[in-house]
DNA sequence: CAGGATCCAAGGGGATACTG
DNA sequence: CAGTATCCCCTTGGATCCTG
């Protein structure tokens, strides 16, 4: 699929490649990190389907992060601008959290490669075997 | 962009998700970990450019990798089955990567988050700043 | 030339307990 | 309910030195 245009995108990477020298370095590793990590993307797609939710309920959604982790990968988020966190001040506490527009954005951004890897699972896993079937010879 | 499909690519992914349960969580871990890596992109960005390539070669047009980053970044690509790695069997050695059919479609599926990512950088940056100054309110 | 060995700092991920 | 504090192990990224 998308054959077009493939050398124009080349040229493009390979143009920011060359400008991102150590400035924009933080925004690879910041923004880029989040796509690999754990939580972050089940974070996401949670939002995008519930819209508005609270702590114990995107924990419900997810099942099996720690409370204290998914804290953490909420609070990266927001910091980055792809959640929005809204403390109601209430006694109980009474926090929601939805997509930003740049949260939506980043979640169909990555969906694509996401699903291209699972739909190439079994040549990594293949490509796995090989490599440590030649490594035993 | 790319509105059409929308539903659709929701609907995909979170099928992904419901059916990852824990087997096929470690092939989010490591092949998107490339994605996060500090030097994974520009080693296939430098092998799809410059075909094969000795590992001194990639090391010069990365610049400031080293020698063991570089060493380490490579098995982790070869293991996955996202580069090909010849050794010569020479003395002094001579070993050559080259991209794997794998590792060309997994940069061009990855070329468009990372286009949109710098795009985007201005609102990542104000969404930091809006949040740091929020939080010393 | 390619890369292994060693040592280090920082961060990710997690378990458990505690708090306003 | 939402979150913090403390402890743990593991991985990442890196500097430096050494080797076939």
């Amino acid at each position: 699929m998308i054959p077009q245009g493939e050398d124009d995108l080349l040229a493009r990477s390979r143009a920011l490649c060359d400008a991102m020298e150590d400035e924009d370095d933080w925004l690879k590793r910041e923004v880029l990190s989040h796509a690999g990590n754990r939580w972050a993307f089940g974070v996401i797609h949670s939002l995008k389907e519930g819209g508005k939710l609270r702590h114990a309920e995107i924990r419900r959604r997810l099942g099996g992060v720690t409370q204290r982790m998914l804290t953490r990968t909420l609070r990266q988020l927001e910091r980055d601008g792809l959640i929005h966190r809204q403390d109601h001040q209430e006694v109980p506490p009474h926090v929601e959290y939805e997509l930003t527009r740049l949260g939506e954005e980043f979640l169909l951004k990555i969906i694509p490669m996401w699903l291209w890897i699972f739909e190439h699972a079994e040549d990594f896993r293949q490509a796995r075997k090989e490599h440590s079937t030649a490594a035993s010879e």
